[in-house]
DNA sequence: CGTATAGTTGATTTGGCTCAACATCGGTGG
DNA sequence: CCACCGATGTTGAGCCAAATCAACTATACG
């Protein structure tokens, strides 16, 4: 049963980059509402953001303060979890390059309602939410982009509250490996290739269920030859398998 | 245990309006989005939109088709299901006066990915999707405001998210009950009236639950004394010991 | 007033949770 | 470089909340 552990993971790979003023730059010039800015608007964009380099596990913010500020993710990735009145961790979302978090409304008097996480060591900008607002209301059209990315959020939540609400546990497994490697993966001799360390107990977050639970449903995945996983990796082998688990 | 059956319903109440110009252009004033717009431009915007007249549980799209339009209750409320594999359906959300639903991408090449049907009898203004984003575009402001709707709608589902991972039936149906108060609960003698037809097998798809289960809990609620029900109103009756069903 | 639809209630089953013991991994210091 | 140890993952056994199946009752509506 146990194939040799070859990671296929080189350790640098994910080394965090630190926050130049040139990789800020094309970050912002990357991001999907700026891509029509001209460089020097984008320059003064550039100074109303401010940078923070996170370590893994660190907390950027936590459920219940009080927010004012958005977040952009320069480099690394950012998990959101929410807990419930006893302490179980529920995992909203994980945040790649180039995604925001943190609060969209202005003038503060609102409180986060999820905790943010570094995932792996990651390069954080941040902007006040009331400055962010301001250029939106400047870029009619970066508005319409923010406003397509809240609207796919919310159908990708609306999606995972039909899989909560109306499927196993083994299909919202399989869903959530899947939806991981869509945004996540890199394709690989082995297949795609998912570079975020993702314990039993986070991905039991993702899919409403226990570490326990996670545990045998990924040892049957394995079993089938769908995927093949590591501490800090996850390769989904034969995608097409992978996706008549989920019935959608 | 039987209380006499006084409807605190009178059914002229819930009498759909139909589409007048004055009503349609008081909804399209009131709406968050267009406060600050002069009432010609209301005018202007107004001849953008036709409106319909939806009988109750007529379906207004059906999840998969072909979507290219975005609609405005004038008057009534409308219910978005999703369904599952084998039919089970999930009420992802039920919206009212002045809502919008459909789609806000433009130039169409996407589907809806859920089915809207009137709960009621119900008055529905519609309006392309790529004609509703050249509005935007021209009013910054009404952008932002559309943004903050669908912020508080993803965190709505976020929540939902959470409730879902992560408590118990009898947790879930009493949040829903109060979120549906408060939406859509006005206050009267007996404690906070919720006009609308909503069945168990409608509480049961908005909570991840079955209708007889839905059915158990909604009598233990009634002999608690929290709430009262017929077919088509609910009352909270005790909305602080309702609260205390709902640890959050 | 009769019939179809919705709601209730009980009995039984079951998917997934809990509790518990053990295995494996990977980072750390000797 | 290896041995150790805490953290993470795995696996088993038993249990429980909620689903399912089924019979029955209440309600609305033609």
């Amino acid at each position: 049963m146990k194939s040799p552990r070859k990671t296929p993971l080189k350790l640098e790979d994910v080394k965090a980059e630190s926050c130049t003023f040139d990789s800020r730059m094309k970050i912002l010039h990357d991001l999907p509402f700026f891509k029509k800015i001209s460089r020097e608007e984008i320059h003064n964009v550039n100074n109303v953001f401010s940078d923070t380099k996170c370590n893994i596990d660190e907390v950027i913010y936590r459920e219940g303060e009080r927010s004012t500020r958005l977040y952009v993710i320069a480099s690394g990735s950012v998990k959101l979890i929410k807990q419930n009145f006893d302490g179980k961790e529920v995992l909203i979302d994980i945040l790649k390059q180039g995604e925001f978090f943190g609060n969209l409304d202005p003038f503060g008097e609102t409180f986060y309602d999820e905790t943010a996480i570094a995932q792996v060591s990651s390069c954080i900008m941040i902007i006040n939410s009331e400055q962010f607002r301001t250029i939106l209301e400047k870029y009619p059209a970066a508005s319409l982009k923010v406003l397509d990315i809240m609207s796919k959020r919310l159908r990708e939540a609306q999606e995972m509250i039909k899989l909560l609400s109306a499927y196993s546990v083994e299909n919202r497994v399989a869903y959530t490996i899947l939806k991981l490697g869509e945004k996540l993966g890199n394709p690989n001799k082995l297949g795609l290739l998912i570079q975020i360390p993702l314990s039993r107990y986070d991905i039991a977050g993702m899919t409403g269920t226990t570490p326990e639970t996670t545990s045998r449903i990924i040892s049957k995945f394995k079993e089938e030859g769908l995927i093949s996983t590591g501490r800090k990796w996850t390769v989904i082998k034969n995608i097409n398998r992978l996706k008549e688990k989920v019935k959608i």
